[in-house]
RNA sequence: GGCCCGGUAGUUCAGUUGGUUAGAACGCUAGCCUGUCACGCUAGAGGUCGAGAGUUCGAGUCUCUUCCGGGUCGCCA
């Protein structure tokens, strides 16, 4: 039978007590970690969120019967009553930070007993994810998540205390919105008012945060859930958490300025690390051409290089013909690692790139005893000179090339790049190596619909020069967006938005949207544009990635409470599942079989 | 949708070329023990080898199908 707490009250958590408080009187309730039955002589470890504190069952000096305490288990919940008292010198633990003191319990409470967990509650065994995430409120209990929890907690407080501090407005936005194009699948919910009907789950506030600004509410934030109904991977849940940001009357300076200060906050106040200010902005056009990738990680080097002009009148026709044709031909040289690589692990590599598109992957080995390479026979004295030259080649080196259409090159190199340092170690993982970056295209192509598509969202303001160029020449215009960048992850991503009506109605002309159609699907923000629409412009962090990052985790599920799983589902509750046909039919709704 | 990895006791794992009764550690149960803290000692329980089919005299091991989990490409304004 559970116990009641018949008005004990917890005099504080487990490591709140020190030897300042020897002979003090004090409850403690909490776990049962362990417990260590020596006969007349019980010790057991209370556990709760803070740690541990020895509390020790002496038959002679209990005031109740002795015998609950024999059988207290793993994981039973309990209440204790008795003195701290001082350890003698031979019994101090000092691998617990309450080592020097324990509970002499007086009177024990067992609040509730407990089931032999599926897996015990440490971090010394790594137990199978699919086990921790049915039994999540067991696996919660290890310290380790008990951490992650608690520093995610303190990043949004964090976050909060200096927004509110700078005068911005906690706002919250619908979650029941209106489903739009573009972007990602919407997650659906059916009206039942509007029989045919469906509302969105938002994928982000966006729309609505703009329509903040033209209220006047020119300083926003929240802290929100975003939904977007796409594959999950290592670091992307279906569900997930944005740190939403608003300003009006600014340019893209202003929310950078603001934007280093909130990162700076909480890397002090959460880690009691110092951020160095401003931070470095590099272009996305720099950004690809060096590292191969719009969130570059450039905690080392491994540059990207390209030689397209050597290659280009060369004999190599398959190097050739991809410049010809638009693409292009750049280079790794992965500095000393001859001997690192030997062939068949080169032959891997080459086939790791070819998941990225890359037909295949050329290289050249700087031996001792001379060049080794399978292409260097094609290309002339002079051409091969300058091929080495370019890539600063030195007897030691292995230099990669990839020749393809734009994306399949940065793509593989970007990727093999990461590859090579963390094959190689040259990543150093006691840095924040946080970074913008700037000037992104507004628009890409894509291959798919044969049109163009926004690169951040339909609402990004080109650059103030490029205005016209959304129509004349989508290719090079360039956008007011940026994003932030954490040690090779977009943490953070924004832009000003357009503010103007015309603008708006011709950018998204130039997405392929009719007016019909535009006004269909975007009227109440077009409408909205008309009436008084201050210059404004935004952010949005992912929390949930920030916290893995700063946590050093691998997986976002690590710093979500109650993560879905590879398919969307949740272990713990088996969501989604059916639902009756009542629901169905008033929500008019028929289930194809 | 494609590719790769994994699934053996409650947990984490081992299991040789296909060969007797599938093992270890931790956990669990019972007993003993007044200074343990990875407590110790004694005894014990615990297995649909993810599921199904096939090959074989014989399958945890080989083949196929399938389920579950992870990583990844596509996808993710």
């Amino acid at each position: 039978m559970s116990e009641f707490l018949q008005g004990w009250k917890r005099t504080d958590y487990c490591t709140n007590f020190t030897v300042d408080d020897v002979e003090k009187e004090v409850t403690l309730m909490g776990w049962v970690q362990t417990r260590r039955d020596l006969g007349a002589l019980i010790f057991v470890d209370l556990r709760d969120r803070t740690g541990l504190m020895q509390v020790v069952f002496d038959e002679s000096k209990l005031q109740t019967d002795f015998s609950p305490a024999e059988h207290l288990r793993h994981e039973f919940v309990i209440a204790v009553k008795g003195p701290i008292v001082l350890r003698d010198e031979e019994t101090i633990n000092d691998k617990l930070p309450t080592g020097l003191i324990e509970v002499s319990v007086r009177e024990l409470k067992i609040l509730s007993r407990a089931q032999t967990p599926p897996f015990e509650v440490d971090d010394e065994t790594a137990v199978r994810e699919e086990k921790r995430l049915k039994y999540r409120y067991i696996d919660l209990r290890r310290p380790s998540m008990q951490h992650n929890m608690l520093v995610r907690s303190r990043i949004s407080a964090a976050a909060r205390e200096y927004l509110t501090n700078n005068g911005f407005l906690d706002i919250e936005t619908p979650m029941l919105t209106k489903s739009t194009p573009e972007g990602a699948r919407d997650y659906l919910v059916p009206s039942r008012v509007h029989p045919g009907s469906f509302y969105a789950l938002p994928q982000s506030p966006q729309t609505m945060k703009q329509i903040l600004m033209m209220s006047g509410f020119d300083k926003y934030f929240q802290i929100v859930k975003c939904f977007r109904d796409e594959d999950l991977r290592a670091d992307r849940q279906p569900e997930f958490t944005q740190i939403d940001i608003e300003m009006s009357f600014v340019d893209v300076d202003d929310i950078i300025e603001m934007n280093e200060g909130l990162i700076a906050h909480i890397f002090k106040k959460v880690m009691d690390v110092d951020i160095e200010l401003p931070l470095r902005r590099i272009s996305y056009r720099d950004a690809m051409d060096r590292y191969g990738s719009d969130k570059p990680d450039t905690r080392f080097g491994l540059e990207l290089v390209n030689v397209s002009d050597i290659v280009e009148k060369s004999d190599f026709k398959v190097f050739a013909s991809v410049v010809k044709n638009g693409g292009s031909v750049r280079a790794i040289n992965a500095k000393g690692c001859v001997d690192k690589f030997p062939r068949r692990q080169i032959d891997a590599l080459v086939d790791f790139v070819k998941i990225y598109g890359a037909k295949g992957m050329a290289w050249i080995s700087m031996k001792e005893d001379g060049i080794q390479s399978p292409i260097t026979k094609f290309f002339t004295q002079d051409e091969l000179d300058a091929l080495l030259e370019r890539t600063d080649a030195q007897t030691g080196d292995l230099i990669f090339f990839v020749g393809d259409k734009g994306k399949v090159v940065f793509d593989s190199l970007g990727n093999l790049r990461l590859k090579l340092a963390e094959t190689l170690g040259l990543i150093d993982e006691s840095v924040y190596d946080l970074l913008w970056v700037v000037d992104f295209p507004v628009f890409e192509y894509s291959e798919e619909e044969k049109r163009y598509t926004a690169m951040h969202h339909p609402f990004t303001s080109p650059k103030d020069e490029d205005a016209e160029k959304i129509v004349t020449d989508p290719e090079n215009a360039y956008a007011k967006a940026y994003d932030i960048v954490l040690n090779g992850n977009e943490i953070g991503g924004g832009s000003i938005r357009i503010h103007d009506t015309k603008l708006q109605a011709k950018m998204l002309e130039a997405l392929g949207f009719s007016e019909e159609e535009a006004w269909e699907n975007f009227g109440f923000l077009l409408e909205a544009l008309k009436y008084g629409t201050p210059p404004h412009g935004g952010i949005a962090y992912g929390l949930d990635r920030l916290a893995m990052i700063m946590l050093g985790r691998e997986s976002i599920r690590d710093v979500i409470a109650f993560p879905k799983v590879q398919n969307a589902s949740d272990p713990l509750t088996s969501a989604p599942s059916k639902v009756s046909a009542k629901q169905l039919v008033e929500l008019g709704l028929k289930i194809e079989e």
